[in-house]
RNA sequence: UGCCUGGUGGUGUAAUGGCAGCACAGGCGACUUUGACUCGCCUAGUCAUGGUUCGAAUCCAUGCCGGGCAGCCA
């Protein structure tokens, strides 16, 4: 290894990115905030981690913040569950690469009245979040802002109160390719308009009686320029406002001014919300706030194939008990992820190198397995497990005797550590890597040949024993000592090494061998995706893992050789008990 | 038969009028006390047709194909 300093990481490059710069280069604000705005409706996966990504990826290119902020303006959706998982996946994700661009708000906060440009404006700035005084951004705390921007779109005459039902206002809107009609509300005064506002925050009409509506242009072809709802009166309370509101504002309203309000100069949403762009402007042109407005650019989602990732689809899988919870490790969720050993850095470099466009794309499972891979080779330290045990008896070893060997730790550190193992007289193989009968080209152990037990010496299968069902209980073999690394043979040459561990020296653990939760790459367009789950997206095991296993905490990762990375499952190990959940295998040109 | 938006190897992405490159996947080989890692080589692409230009993936036109838009969801 030379010593050159390694090299940092490539900053990712992409059009969102370069307008981001070119802001920066004309002095567009005075400072790079970017918001990540999950509604807590459900839990964060994969597809969130690439908007996580890109917006504090680039909070912290520019010596920026990111502010987190539930974006809660539908009381009956939303839970707080949520905001703590959503709270705890976003700073599990960050960890170590962005924490300090990370935007919290003083507790309690609400945006403060201040001048700007010699005019009246509310503002809120992020703050440290790892004081105890400091927590997410909501939508809902706007509650008052928005409010009073309301009254004041009124009376420039851009918004008014309308009495159509739900029914009605979807006939009026017209169709895509049909103009629709003004509302027979639309015309009223002012004064009216104001009065019947006030009254609806009062509470003197019923859900749905009536609502506010902009005033745009009902004949454009824009669907969402057809005097979209601005409020709705829903009489029920809210997660985090409590009970003092009946009317709850909609999202294309409370958006925009949400990141208005906290000084957002890049507000990045995905495809679907083009048509929602002219809106966004609108809301925030016609109310002629005075500080540098907010634009909104869009962006493609992630589509990684073999999983499914809307939170309906998820919620289906987890009441169907398909899998076990959100955080079920065959879940894309990010909570699921982490539990099945899945580094951060992983998922990161997984989003950062599918990279950012507006084209609908579908990204291929294997580049993540790929980022994954790439981390845990470099970090997980190695050990021995043997998942289907087969027991092998060195039969030139005396019962009770103790061969020392050594192993090393992880062959990718620059000075790698070793730990000691120790071989003894009856060990435990790999069922899969002895076969009585071979195919062609197996490298492994079978009759009458001769194999490596890694970190220990080359054996010679002898014979077999077998039960009356013909089925093999043992293998018996000779060890040859004097392979070992030291000693005078060491450097013979065969074909195979195998894993093993010491039958005597060694504890049971239970392994969860997970593989795809589906059988065909886009189970989203599959008549129902129940029926493209695979069989064998779970397999238990009980495994002989060597003894030193037996201090593994959660958070670590190890490589079982040969056979893939695992980590301790946080959740349904005991002392004594380990549960390890296998993250990913080894990539295997054999087996294809 | 409305409006918006997109189309580069199998997949994803770069080239911003000037050598179509990178990654993943796939194939072959080298190395190997992990059939891992690493390394080398190979396969394979600008949706189509015209136009502008010395020169087009890039600009223009037409066509074809895909995605989105009619929640008081976000």
């Amino acid at each position: 290894m030379s010593a050159e300093p390694t090299s940092p990481a490539p900053v990712p490059n992409d059009f969102i990115r370069d307008i981001v710069a070119a802001d920066v280069a004309a002095q567009r604000h005075a400072k790079i905030v970017t918001r990540f705005p999950p509604e807590p409706n459900g839990y964060l996966h994969i597809g969130h981690a690439k908007s996580i990504c890109l917006n504090f990826g680039i909070a912290r290119e520019q010596g920026g913040m990111c502010n987190l902020r539930f974006d809660d303006t539908n009381p009956a959706k939303e839970e707080i569950e949520y905001v703590d998982s959503i709270t705890a996946d976003v700073r599990w994700l960050i960890a170590g690469w962005a924490d300090h661009c990370l935007g919290f708000k003083p507790k309690g906060a609400h945006p403060g009245k201040v001048t700007s440009n010699g005019q009246p404006d509310y503002y809120l700035a992020p703050v440290d979040p790892s004081g105890l005084s400091a927590e997410p951004f909501y939508a809902s705390d706007y509650f008052d802002q928005l409010y009073e921007y309301a009254l004041e779109l009124i009376r420039r005459g851009q918004a008014y109160v309308c009495d159509l039902n739900a029914e009605d206002t979807e006939k009026y809107r017209g169709a895509p390719d049909k103009p629709g009609q003004d509302s027979p509300f639309r015309h009223r005064s002012v004064a009216e308009n104001l009065d019947l506002f006030q009254r609806m925050k009062a509470g003197e009409f019923p859900d749905g009686a009536r609502s506010l509506r902009s005033k745009i242009d009902m004949t454009s072809p824009n669907m969402w320029l057809r005097d979209p709802l601005l409020y709705r009166i829903r009489h029920i309370p809210h997660y985090h406002a409590g009970d003092k509101w009946c009317i709850y504002p909609l999202y294309d309203y409370a958006h925009c001014l949400s990141d208005y309000l906290e000084g957002v100069s890049h507000s990045l949403c995905s495809l679907e919300f083009v048509p929602h762009r002219a809106l966004y402007d609108w809301v925030l042109e016609n109310l002629g706030l005075p500080r540098p407005l907010p634009h909104q650019y869009e962006f493609a989602k992630l589509v990684p194939t073999y999983t499914l990732l809307s939170k309906r689809n998820i919620l289906r899988l987890v009441q169907e008990k398909v899998v076990a919870g959100w955080d079920d490790p065959r879940l894309p969720t990010i909570s699921g992820l982490r539990r099945r050993g899945i580094p951060a850095s992983a998922i990161r470099k997984f989003v950062t190198s599918v990279g950012v466009t507006t084209f609908n794309s579908v990204t291929d499972i294997a580049v993540f397995e790929h980022a994954v891979r790439e981390e845990l080779n470099q970090s997980a330290a190695r050990r021995l497990a043997v998942l289907r045990p087969v027991r092998l008896v060195l039969t030139n070893i005396p019962a009770g005797e103790i061969v020392a060997c050594s192993a090393t730790n992880n062959p990718q550190e620059e000075n790698p550590t070793t730990r000691p193992l120790a071989l003894t007289r009856e060990v435990f193989i790999e069922a899969d890597d002895f076969a009585e009968v071979p195919p062609p080209k197996y490298f492994r152990l079978k009759p009458g040949g001769e194999v490596r037990l890694k970190y220990a010496c080359i054996i010679k299968c002898d014979e077999l024993v077998k039960d009356a069902a013909d089925t093999i209980t043992e293998i018996r073999c000779t060890a040859q000592l004097d392979t070992r690394h030291g000693q005078p043979n060491a450097d013979k040459k065969v074909k195979g090494t195998i894993h093993w561990v010491s039958a005597t020296q060694c504890i049971d653990a239970v392994v969860r061998l997970y593989d795809r939760l589906f059988t065909v790459p886009e189970p989203g367009a599959a008549e129902d995706f129940l029926q493209v789950v695979n069989p064998k997206s779970l397999e238990v095991v009980t495994a002989k893992l060597e003894s030193s296993l037996g201090i593994a905490q959660p958070g670590e990762r190890y490589q079982f050789e040969r056979l893939g990375y695992f980590a301790l499952d946080p959740k349904d190990s005991a002392p004594g008990q380990p549960v390890f959940n296998r993250t990913i295998t080894l990539r295997d040109t054999w087996a294809k």
